[in-house]
DNA sequence: TTTT
DNA sequence: TTTT
């Protein structure tokens, strides 16, 4: 039963994210984020090979998403793989694979932090490691405990 | 062009590994690797959640897990996510999202490791890590070469 | 300012768990980790090579080492590295080096859970996951919030 | 025997790399690195945190840290924990702590790559993925053969 | 001693 | 579809 499902990536945004406000105060932020290799082939040629992941962050993280990341940014990523299974229309099993975010970094240094320090808070710096938080936020009364969203059981 | 694409997973194979051995000495195994997480949920009940991992190992690696792996086995994986796209009957693009495998570690020491001396060479533990070797050996000659097979060049 | 420090490790523990009860109610847990890795050397031989870690927990998860894991255990640990710098008696700067425990979870299933049920409320399998919570332990208030401590400005 | 001994570090160098020659064409590099963690304490105020690392790198890679990182640089590492055991003048038992690195990538595009395009050979991307390649390269002919240095014999 |  |  022990069980560890852990995906560490870092590269850039292809778009920019794709921001959904759900009913209930949820949020979902999904983002195309590239990650490319480069390698010799045998004829000593440089070759890059990318990938691209389907990233999807909730909550705080996904606001935090929104308003600072932009195609191209650089981000560092935490997150688990999550498969979605279903039945298509001709009846065949489809499986659609996604990392979930637990926690990012930008990186780059290229923020453009909004012009309006309120949306700051707490966030002094752009590239500070965003924790994800549930959704709705927990009334955490303790002192300055991060969460993460690793084991939650919110319907996301 | 900075590119990180890590896979850690720790789970249990939900079957024999699958082996196919291809021409040109090339040998594949296909795993399917369970990672289970348990939760609370909000009544309190544990929840398993347990999320379906296709591996998928080349070379000295596939026969490694061949010889020693089975159902049930647990190990633990490092590799990276890589993805097939194509298009299908319908014309619709589809994907297939599966884990590289760079490096694995049998635990649990269940190991029934055969009687034959010979095929423990030079392990004389089951719970080794395995690095990948590229197989067949490429011909690397300069400094630039990769030492795993991380970002070889290999058709697969 | 974007900081990423990690650290995996899976391996058994030299020794029992060295618990320490605090005032204000916390608690610290120290282990001793051995990762083992093998290799060939030039001639064939192969060769075990032994890295021992200072590993710290605190709170519930002290309880929980304390209460699960002894001399032998076979656990994979997240964490991160954490130095204590002082100046000895001789006036020279000294440095200690050790991994703050952000979630481990038990592996091998040589679990011998206490035979007190209540104390493995929630916990039916060994190899849970276990990740930190701050201690004391703030009223998350939150549905089923898992914390981790990596962030938290307690003391230690 | 199992053993998993990773660390994934992100942050700056607090100074130039440090190289030495070695006999027999060996050449170390060590670099000192910050990682910082950005929290609000509870008060809200923002704390930073950094923690210092002590990175030793060898052969090709050394090379190229010394070639391409300064003051400042910004670069993902993979290595592993590596302690030091001796006795010092006083007969006291000391332990020194430094992560051996396995790979690493340089990040934020302040390459400034050398004007000699030779230097660069293999290399047009600044931030390549750095495998570390064992100095001199091992005579590798048989499938067992580590791929990458985390495992090597060779007197580093 | 870094970085933002 | 990103990045250098």
């Amino acid at each position: 039963m022990a069980g560890v499902n852990k995906v560490i990536l870092l590269g850039n945004l292809g778009a920019d994210p794709e921001v959904k406000y759900l009913e209930g105060d949820n949020v979902v932020a999904n983002l195309r984020l590239a990650t490319t290799e480069s390698y010799k082939d045998r004829n000593g040629n440089r070759v890059d090979q990318t990938e691209w992941h389907d990233l999807e962050l909730w909550g705080p993280q996904a606001k935090i998403a929104e308003q600072y990341l932009k195609k191209g940014s650089q981000i560092y990523v935490e997150g688990k793989i999550k498969s979605d299974t279903w039945q298509d229309d001709q009846g065949q099993n489809r499986k659609r694979t996604k990392i979930r975010v637990i926690s990012f970094t930008m990186l780059g240094g290229k923020s453009e932090m909004g012009s309006n320090p309120q949306e700051n808070a707490g966030m002094s710096q752009p590239s500070t490691n965003y924790k994800a938080a549930a959704s709705p936020a927990p009334s955490t009364s303790g002192p300055d405990i991060q969460m993460d969203d690793s084991d939650d059981d919110l319907p996301f």
